[in-house]
RNA sequence: GCGCCUGUAGCUCAGUGGAUAGAGCAUCUGACUUCUAAUCAGAGGGUCGGGGGUUCGAGUCCCUCCAGGCGCGCCA
């Protein structure tokens, strides 16, 4: 009994298909299946716990209003209420919604359900073992990760999370663009650097990367390999340093976002994919499916065939492939390892990408809704009120280390996920460091490490902390109480529809929402009193509430603190 | 020109076709002899960018217009 509200769905979709039989409707409804009513819980307490809109569902159907419809089918339900374990009473409401009056029962089990299933609850089979890839960050390995890698990271991890959680086998993926020009480019930027410290008056062009972590490299190269680079051919003195800029900038890249504390499952390397013939096996496929054609010296995709404007050259005139066939053959290989759904996070520049890219795995024979493209929207940085200039070319960019060492991980976290993922997201670095109610991550952290501190009290108290199963849940009887544990049911509905939506950013708000019926639960209600069966009740519903923001918190990749 | 995203309270934003559109901040008024005041209680504040349409019902879906952002390479 790990999901309360879903047992009370079911009862009250079996109740209601039950009733549409057994009332005047039957002629005219035919049979109707129970998992067809629409349940959801309400949103204003004044209306139940419970409603459906079946009768509007049916009104067109029926050919009648829908309050008749609900109307007619009350008295079969109010009949079959006493046969359920959780509906106390129904009426008619507004244009015809039904709502369903449910007894403490309800509220009472979701208490106990939360403390047998621990960590655990909240999940659900929603996701129905569908096995899912989620792509995210891939950052060029040509400059330190930044505020918008940052972004993205914190978006995939949490996605994952919210999938794993509703269901769906889903791992993570970080692919390196380590075969490209750029790394060509990364090399010989380190290179003139090094040469520059050298002593030599060499031009630095401005088609190489800016920043000042290349000359950090190439100082680094000099102190520890400066004998053997003496010695090297010009050629291997390349080589030498394309390697060397790449392994430094991915170790960089990497230990950034282990300070985050985001990892990912797989670290899927382009070059090799390219060392494995990939682009040929796709493109031989291609030609097989009479999916491409020759034009101007160039091989081209025929996109057009699958929605796109136009057609999509794969293989350059100097027969190299473009950027386009190198993604394709990539997505081709993520879908030969046996994933249902390829979910990429990509900047919203990348958006031309997605048709072709589709269109190219279209071609291969994957049904196109394989690859589902989320584009995250760019963010600003705030601070003293004014945007931060960031230019990439420049190598002026705020890094994701600048970040943390700036508000911290939690801070960070949080704010990358508390907007819609498309929306922008102005990041106010003065917000997230302060301390104060201003804040909306120590505002859940404090609930969390306040529930903690309760238990401390109870433990010096001397205070026999009852589980659930013993504690007299029936004197919780306060209104903000209730309203709490109501909260608390609708835990596994709101992880499931975070992942069918792909929007974290639900969980953010969900936790705010849950905290700030605790703290104001806290205010007005004593934990621990001289009453022990009220206060065996509250700590009862602490844990749960603890339990839950935990839950939330560790989706979300944000600490739970146990004291602040 | 075409495509994608955005437009909701002074500000930042929630809002899977449902009932009287919500929250935080900011502003104002109150609450610490208390299990943590990084907290709480209360107040004011809205033509959901404009206009059409779809239907029992539209902030939500469709069309159109306006405003802002981004993208439209045999670059990556």
């Amino acid at each position: 009994m790990y999901n309360v509200a879903k047992d009370v769905r079911r009862e009250i979709q079996v109740a209601v298909a039950a009733a549409i039989v057994s009332s005047e409707l039957a002629a005219d409804a035919g049979g109707y299946d129970a998992h067809e009513v629409p349940v959801e819980i309400t949103r204003d307490k004044s209306h139940g716990d419970f409603a459906t809109t079946v009768a509007m569902a049916l009104a067109k159907r029926l050919g009648r209003p829908p309050r008749r419809i609900a109307e007619a089918m009350a008295p079969a339900l109010q009949a079959a209420c006493g046969n359920t374990r959780y509906i106390e009473r129904i009426e008619v409401a507004g244009p015809g919604f039904i709502n369903f009056h449910l007894s403490r029962a309800w509220l009472e089990d979701t208490i106990r359900a939360i403390h047998s299933a621990g960590s655990a609850y909240g999940t659900s089979n929603a996701g129905d073992g569908m096995r899912v890839q989620v792509e995210f960050v891939s950052a060029n390995p040509t400059g330190p990760m930044n505020v918008v890698n940052a972004r993205a990271a914190a978006v995939g991890a949490a996605l994952a999370n919210i999938l794993k959680a509703a269901g769906y086998d889903a791992s993570t993926e970080y692919y390196i663009n380590d075969a490209g020009n750029q790394v060509a480019v990364l090399g010989e930027s380190v290179e003139l650097r090094y040469r520059q410290l050298q002593g030599e008056s060499v031009e630095f062009p401005e088609r190489c990367y800016q920043g000042a972590y290349i000359s950090d490299i190439a100082r680094e190269a000099h102190a520890e390999h400066v004998e053997m680079l003496k010695t090297m051919e010009p050629d291997e003195r390349s080589r030498f340093f394309r390697e060397f800029a790449l392994a430094r900038m991915l170790g960089s890249q990497k230990r950034s976002l282990s300070r985050f504390g985001v990892d990912f499952d797989v670290w899927f390397s382009e070059r090799k994919l390219v060392e494995g013939g990939a682009h040929q096996e796709m493109l031989r496929n291609l030609r097989k499916r009479g999916m491409v054609y020759e034009k101007d010296g160039a091989v081209w995709l025929r996109a057009t065939d699958f929605g796109d404007d136009k057609d999509r050259v794969l293989v350059k005139s100097d027969g190299e492939f473009t950027y386009l066939a190198g993604d394709i053959a990539y997505h081709k290989n993520k879908l030969d390892r046996g994933f249902d759904l390829i979910i990429d996070i990509w900047g919203p520049d990348h958006h031309g990408h997605v048709v072709p890219t589709r269109a190219g795995i279209q071609a291969l024979g994957y049904p196109g809704k394989c690859l589902e493209v989320l584009l995250l929207q760019f963010l600003s940085i705030l601070s003293g009120g004014e945007r931060v200039k960031m230019s990439k070319r420049a190598g002026e960019f705020v890094t994701m280390d600048d970040l943390l060492d700036e508000v911290g991980r939690d801070a960070a976290r949080y704010f990358m996920l508390m907007r819609n993922i498309e929306s922008h997201l102005d990041f106010d670095l003065e917000l997230a460091k302060r301390e104060s109610q201003e804040n909306p991550v120590y505002y859940v952290q404090y609930a969390h490490a306040r529930i903690c501190s309760i238990f401390r009290q109870a433990e010096e108290n001397g205070i026999r902390v009852a589980g659930a199963g013993e504690a007299d849940l029936s004197r919780l009887a306060e209104e903000i109480e209730l309203d709490i544990v109501r909260k608390l049911a609708a835990y596994p509905d709101e992880i499931a529809t975070s992942a069918a939506e792909r929007a974290p950013n639900r969980l953010a708000k969900y936790a705010l929402d849950l905290a700030g019926l605790f703290h104001s639960f806290y205010n007005s209600c004593r934990v621990i009193s001289d009453d022990a069966g009220l206060t065996s009740a509250r700590l009862a519903l602490s844990r749960a509430v603890g339990i839950v923001l935990r839950s939330c918190l560790d989706i979300l990749g944000i600490s739970a603190p146990e004291r602040m």
